[in-house]
DNA sequence: CGTACTATTGAGCGACCTCAATTGGCGTGG
DNA sequence: CCACGCCAATTGAGGTCGCTCAATAGTACG
């Protein structure tokens, strides 16, 4: 087994020490939050517009369907997902979220929240309440434009995770899957090769479009090639190069 | 044959009916376009930043990916595809947008188009000059609000075509689309129940995860089961209950 | 009326699912 | 500290849904 392996937790400290103060302008994460480009006065107020800090348990969820749109949420640590359900109980998966991500703005057609948001790990979000983001961002040109990158940037991951569950085959979805985690965790700093899954098979399952079991049969094959090592939730990446040269 | 299938173009009034004159005040989509909710001097701001309607063929591609975002696109007449490409020719539709909806919000961020946008049939488009749009935006409240909405439904349409292709099997894909469509055209005035498919059945196949074989003998089953009857590009749902039933 | 494209239908196959048994990891309480 | 129980993950066997390949039929358009 790879050595990295054995220090699972190695990769935290970003993220901890953004714990510190509460402040957007002195967070870890604001290159890659909604701070990203505003200085001066209109950093200040959007920092004073963030409600709190508030912590989730894992399991616990942010918002479900359904609920009315208040806040929108910052991830400060930890990791999310959110997912919609099928009215028998079948459930798909729309996204992980990592620090620096936002997370509620699929609600803001309609008011209501349209999927479920659930911590995947022990999480921290910053609170920012809608109507005043809304307003504040009419007098703040950088936050504006802020805000609907973002969306658009939703937008795109989404296209790009309908590309894998509608053309890929179940390699590919998995392979993509692992080498999306790979570029986020190295935006945050943290390794690209060295990943820590946070969710279950289950949910990489229903995320991608597959059974757990197809999950965890191609984590073995990709073993088995050499590709990369798996132990539980961690896996190391031996060749992103040929990763990405299996990703055509 | 159902009697409506011998009137195709039918449904089309209230569209060509659109194309009398420019001003958005007195386009017939103002209600689910851009414009909605404005009035007086910002709605003759709005109109005046509309460059000038461009008329597409069919086929005819209105941006390709990677191409930098100049203009956002109303749809004002006709029906679009975007869709997004593997390196090995594989494609994944990711929308078909009809009169009143926005193409080129996928692009604001990172600034350059993430999908290739194509006219299924004739079409007209009003583009409207992003940065200048932006701008605006800043300007009038009603506008930004507008386009923050715009922008999270179309992240709500994805998600939901993601759980289709993620958990549905492929007939309850194909009534789920056609359900969609049915959806769509009543509330541009046209039937709830006689459909014109404007795309081929490719096109529906690379929409929904599906071959195109796979599609088409959907099509038969259904007509045998008497739950709609197809003409080529014409579909009469039989029964809307029936279908919303065998989608739970 | 012919040509080219699109749609339908059939046969056979393979990727991925389902069901089921086993193994492994981890916290809890004896 | 170990034993137990619980849940997650792995692995195997067999089935099926939807794909591929191929032939035919229908439709649009010059």
């Amino acid at each position: 087994m790879s050595k990295v392996l054995t220090t699972p937790e190695a990769g935290a400290t970003v993220v901890s020490m953004a714990n510190v103060k509460t402040a957007c302008k002195d967070c870890s994460l604001r290159d890659l939050c909604l701070p990203l480009g505003l200085h001066g006065d209109d950093l200040t107020a959007l920092e004073q517009m963030v409600r709190r800090r508030r912590t989730l348990r894992k399991g616990e969820q942010l918002y479900r369907m359904g609920e009315p749109l208040k806040m929108l949420y910052a991830i400060r640590s930890g990791a999310m997902k959110t997912s919609e359900l099928l009215g028998d109980g079948r459930i798909q998966i729309t996204g992980f979220q990592l620090p620096g991500e936002i997370l509620g703005i699929e609600a803001i057609d309609g008011e209501r929240h349209r999927c479920d948001a659930e911590a995947l790990s022990v999480s921290e979000v910053c609170e920012i309440p809608w109507g005043r983001l809304e307003e504040l961002a009419r007098r703040i040109t950088g936050l504006q434009h802020q805000l609907l990158r973002l969306m658009s940037g939703e937008i795109g991951r989404e296209s790009k995770l309908l590309l894998m569950i509608g053309k890929m085959s179940a390699d590919e979805r998995v392979l993509a899957c692992l080498h999306s985690f790979s570029e986020r965790q190295a935006r945050l700093g943290l390794s690209a090769t060295d990943i820590k899954l946070h969710m279950s098979r289950q949910d990489l399952g229903d995320y991608l479009g597959l059974a757990l079991e197809t999950v965890s049969r191609l984590f073995s094959r990709f073993q088995e090639e050499g590709l990369l090592t798996v132990r539980g939730k961690y896996v190391h990446l031996t060749s992103l190069e040929a990763i990405q040269r299996r990703l055509g």
